[in-house]
DNA sequence: CAGGACACTTAGCACATCCTTG
DNA sequence: CAAGGATGTGCTAAGTGTCCTG
């Protein structure tokens, strides 16, 4: 069935996941099934493929009074399940349902792809709940793994998955008190190291000369992590995982230097494999101690060695800590990310814009984070389609405003040889006018959009919003700027940024 | 100090739902 | 009111970073 239910994937065409598949079914088949069951090719799973489309097609086809009923028997189960009291407050929890069993498919060229996650008995289920607490009920028949009274972690239940052997756990949801106030902190320790930032810049400038390898690599990489916003790059198992990397576990593959390239002296190429197996490709200018102190770490390497051999991301965090309390690598990509939208707020937009105007502006400025942080989206499929669709309403728009603005002349041209002023004819005129500016606004609005959504085909705009720009900068433009907050957040990331709706004054700088 | 266990944040995609438009 | 595109949400994988152990 898991199989079955995915061959219109292109995944279920690769060799590593059909492998691993097969292995994995062969542990479940009974003595008979795996005598008979040897060739994954020779099976046929035409039939299972289109029972499982039929029962798709019918869920489509529901009636209305089907789905309002299945739509409030699910929310019945949120009622039930979804809640949790953690200091007297009711908090919704983020993800109560526990993951159902499938077939795993990890990001990239995952070595795991294809094999069997396994369904999670209660057996397999940690609950951590206070003492006090009346503990839930396992499933009848069942008991649960353990009970235990943790209050120095945030889950609620956790288990142990079966493809990584990796914990998964039950936590609160970003709207609740506890979650706030972890974000809170995370911006105001952002927000400390702007305080900090020139004399840490400083010292790896110097760093780039030291006599000592381990602190001349740790420049080099802490330069880029600051200038480019790359991930720390923490090792990982080979063979476990997708072959990604970040800024400390690049390899001598993943560069190329340039004395020259387009017109810039001392150019850094990169292109690896980030999280998510997203390419990372970029062309970057560096300064000459950067440049030689690189070609210094490709000496005699070869293309699968590491570039800072001597470095990894804890003596990288080391460092940090003893430059200031708190500070780890992600901090940069926090802090440039904040800044670099504040700087582009102010950059951008006008207080005399008007408010579409003043939305492209957010967005872009958005966007500029989104692209410092490598955040990609899959070109969306209906892209094409969707644009010239647009197209086409902004060419029947102006065509119509070409239309009403010779009716406005007609009828001004018409109040004018009239001599005598008429006073219906007035009310035609303004009438008119009224409607050429409506349709200039419409026109204008469907241009912003095409504009927007052109240079946003590729780029993912939430997960900046959500994980890296400080709410606050956002709501003190919003402000500042009379666009109500509502415009650039939707109804979960208002409740997400409650903490910066309610505190944030007019005149926050980051 | 390496390596693993653990806890938590960050990430993109698929699907559900909402909204607009003809 | 249906179609279809836009927007929002759920899901869960994939990172970061700390702590503990030997």
């Amino acid at each position: 069935m898991f199989f079955a239910q995915m061959l219109d994937h292109e995944y279920t065409t690769k060799t590593v996941f059909r492998e691993n598949f097969f292995q994995d079914w062969r542990e479940e088949m009974t003595h008979e099934e795996r005598s008979l069951i040897q060739v994954l090719d020779k099976c046929d799973f035409g039939e299972i493929h289109a029972m499982h489309k039929a029962k798709v097609e019918v869920r489509k086809n529901m009636s209305k009074e089907e789905k309002l009923a299945l739509k409030e028997a699910n929310q019945k189960i949120v009622d039930e399940y979804g809640f949790c009291m953690l200091d007297h407050h009711k908090e919704r929890i983020g993800n109560f349902k526990i993951e159902p069993p499938g077939l795993f498919r990890g990001r990239g060229e995952h070595p795991k792809q294809g094999m069997l996650k396994k369904r999670i008995q209660p057996e397999d289920v940690i609950i951590n709940c206070s003492k006090e607490a009346c503990v839930p009920l396992p499933p009848a028949g069942h008991r649960w793994k353990e009970v235990r009274h943790d209050n120095t972690v945030t889950w609620l239940a956790s288990w142990t998955e079966n493809i990584q052997g990796s914990i998964k756990y039950i936590m609160l949801n970003a709207n609740s008190k506890l979650k706030g106030e972890k974000d809170w902190e995370k911006y105001e320790v952002a927000r400390k190291l702007k305080t900090c930032v020139e004399s840490i810049r400083n010292q790896y400038l110097l760093d780039l000369k030291s006599k000592e390898m381990v602190t001349r690599q740790r420049a080099v990489a802490l330069y880029f992590i600051d200038k480019l916003a790359l991930r720390a790059g923490n090792e990982k198992e080979e063979g476990e995982t997708a072959d990604t990397v970040g800024c400390c576990s690049l390899r001598v593959e993943h560069i190329t230097l340039h004395e020259q390239l387009d017109g810039s002296d001392c150019v850094v190429e990169f292109d690896f494999l980030g999280k998510d197996s997203i390419r990372y490709y970029n062309k970057v200018p560096v300064i000459k101690k950067v440049f030689k102190n690189l070609k210094l770490f490709l000496e005699n390497k070869e293309p699968g060695d590491d570039l800072f051999d001597r470095l990894n991301t804890g003596l990288m965090n080391k460092h940090l800590s003893s430059l200031m309390p708190g500070l780890t690598a992600k901090v940069f990509r926090t802090y440039n990310a904040s800044i670099v939208l504040q700087e582009q707020l102010k950059e951008l937009t006008n207080k005399s814009d008007n408010e579409v105007e003043k939305l492209l502006s957010y967005n872009r400025a958005n966007r500029a984070v989104a692209i410092l942080c490598n955040h990609q989206r899959a070109l969306p499929k209906t892209f094409e389609q969707s644009m010239a669709n647009l197209q086409a309403k902004i060419d029947a728009r102006k065509e119509k405003l070409a239309l009403v603005k010779t009716e406005l002349k007609q009828v001004k041209k018409e109040a004018k040889t009239k001599g005598s002023p008429d006073p219906k004819l007035q009310v035609l005129v303004e009438r008119k006018k009224g409607a050429v500016q409506r349709c200039e606004e419409q026109l204008l609005k469907m241009e912003v959009q095409a504009t927007d959504k052109e240079e946003n085909k590729q780029v993912a705009l939430g997960t900046s919003k959500l994980n890296y720009l400080d709410p606050r900068i956002s709501v003190a433009w919003s402000k500042n700027m009379e666009v109500p907050v509502e415009k650039i957040y939707n109804k979960s990331q208002r409740d997400k940024f409650a903490w910066a709706i309610d505190m944030t004054e007019l005149d926050f700088e980051f």
